[in-house]
DNA sequence: TCATATAGGGATAATTTTATCCCCGTTGTC
DNA sequence: GACAACGGGGATAAAATTATCCCTATATGA
């Protein structure tokens, strides 16, 4: 990404995670790419709300951080293909958890939302 | 929080686990509350690195959000206490986890941050 | 010949998050 | 009287993240 300037914290191990899985797409892509959606196009067109630029970013963080692996086929039109490493795996438990937390929250989150919006 | 221009896509689970824990004193804020440390100047004492301000800030929104309750009592000096909802116990577990996440894998991801360093 | 699909990225703007600085009022202590 | 501790927040700046727009290049099919 762009160069930072404020020092990450690197002594806790949430920081770590949010580092590496905090982007908004980012859990999102890492599921797809689980599920077999290895193509950056199927990848957009599976999440349609993210410009392929942003799509782009967050999956050159993610092989940076050794997440996935790019693969880049030598042949025209390009072919790229994006892998889940060993270590992207240990993720998939995790994020399903947090996933399964916020749905099973998404409820009573909307109904305090609601709420909120009436008392103002 | 100020008022946001882009609406939240709230049908993902993951992006309602991340509008609720995502910022980045929340994880530490609600583990020293959980942790008994309830107090405004006793937390910014637990985390000397964030500002009154943006702790607070964040207290609000985890309060907002039904985390944590706030007590205030009516008493000179001001005394105020936050503590878990049971709502916002259901996030330990998924915090616990988080954490242990990242500082199972701290020592791989600097092992890469120290290798990239000396790519360039 | 022209549109489309493929993958990518530069330049810039908008938005969101966090940081910095300084202020309020009260009580107790030196 | 001066000062620290308590809890709080306004105004503003900096930093980080995401969005918008447009361009490169090649091959295929209409």
């Amino acid at each position: 990404m762009y160069e930072k300037k404020i020092p990450k914290d690197l002594n806790c191990g949430m920081s770590i995670t949010l580092e590496i899985i905090g982007g908004k797409w980012k859990p999102c892509l890492i599921d797809s790419i689980a599920k077999g959606i290895r193509r950056p196009s199927d990848l957009h067109r599976n999440h349609p709300d993210a410009t392929k630029r942003v799509l782009n970013l967050h999956l050159k963080e993610l092989e940076d951080h050794g997440v996935v692996t790019k693969i880049i086929y030598p042949v025209l039109p390009p072919k790229v293909e994006y892998f889940l490493t060993d270590f992207g795996a240990t993720l998939l438990p995790l994020i399903s958890h947090m996933e399964k937390w916020g749905s099973d929250y998404m409820p009573v989150f909307n109904e305090l939302q609601r709420n909120k919006l009436k008392a103002v």
